[in-house]
DNA sequence: GTCTATATTCAGATAGAC
DNA sequence: GTCTATCTGAATATAGAC
């Protein structure tokens, strides 16, 4: 019974798996096109199969286009988390940020075609869409609104800062570097630096 | 003969006017829905005429996105340019780079559907199109440049900052603001001013 | 589960009357 | 210059065989 369970858990399913090879072909589609501009057939040919076969697994374009919106919130949302959780004990508070913001730039540039795809569209995306997928985003501005709280109550960020108005200038300048950012150039860590520095110091001379 | 150039000349012909009316409804609509989603029918409505009669005026609905992502780019450049140029002469190095920065923000989020199409749409735009139109992004970013070279050279910038990065940085961050602006919220000159607070100074404490 | 065949809708674009 | 009518292709989605 065990090993019933086991063999028939999700993951090792065949139709969960190739529900997953159509988000990832969708994921990859939406973050090079566009939503809009990305057909079944192209997610289909990426996946390796016919385009009336999604309807197996999904009833609508609209529905993936919405579960990759999710995944690639929760995604770098995880990311984030996990790596700030797993700094040393002894990491100083301007640390933890630059850790924060490596993974928020790693998991974006690098690792995820869903948070890639998630930032391109989300902006474009329909109003039903948009807000059914609200809840995802609050959760990670979340993370981040808390991050910087701390920061200020530790006096590791000025007492007059607009923490608001800083996550905004901070989170928009890093989704950005999805439009220059280029795998040859700097390392994701020296960027990570080079921002926290123009941050936390500024860019004016002592 | 003066009189009729006068009667004549472009901006009061109607075919002059009616193509500034198609542009105008497009770039109204590419910022509200992208470029893919958006329909010669929805630019035609807002336009006041029919689909077909916009080929009267343009090739096709490429040659619209084109002259609009020109446009836009060339509106916030002009914008830009004339608001530092008008500077008072005693203005510092650091009141300039805060003049370039409102008159951005203001254009992109208030004064031009132009702009904001273009920088919504651009990244999602066919390799074609991204092509015709690089020349006109790389002025605007020599602009930029050239501006903040300036502030190194004069010791208002420190100088190990990598001028590329924090100019993608910062723009970046301006070009993000669309996605959270909100007109009921902190007028831009003072959004401008804290930013560039952020980016002088940093966000630690002294 | 995936396929082929197809229904349906609507997009961009053209033809030709007015 | 703008219209109505229409072509053509392609998109999402469904039906039903295998």
């Amino acid at each position: 019974m065990a090993r019933r369970a086991a063999t028939e858990s999700k993951e090792t399913k065949k139709s969960e798996r190739t529900r997953v090879r159509i988000l990832d072909a969708a994921a990859r589609m939406f973050r090079r096109k566009g939503y809009a501009a990305t057909t079944l057939n192209e997610i289909a040919r990426l996946a390796d199969l016919r385009a009336a076969s999604i309807y197996y697994h999904f009833g609508s374009k609209d529905e993936i286009f919405g579960q990759v919106l999710d995944i690639g919130i929760d995604r770098i949302h995880d990311e984030v988390r996990a790596a700030v959780a797993a700094a040393p004990a002894e990491a100083d508070y301007r640390r933890k940020v630059h850790i924060a913001v490596e993974a928020h730039l790693a998991t974006l540039l690098k690792h995820s075609d869903y948070t890639a795809a998630n930032i391109i569209n989300f902006g474009l995306a329909p109003d039903a869409i948009r807000r059914r997928h609200h809840r995802h985003r609050e959760a990670y501005g979340d993370f981040w609104r808390k991050l910087l709280r701390d920061g200020r109550r530790h006096g590791a960020i000025a007492r007059n800062t607009d923490i608001s108005l800083l996550r905004l200038f901070l989170i928009g300048a890093l989704n950005w570097s999805q439009e220059w950012y280029d795998a040859d150039g700097k390392s994701i860590k020296r960027l990570a630096n080079e921002i926290c520095g123009f941050v936390f110091d500024g860019v004016e001379p002592d």
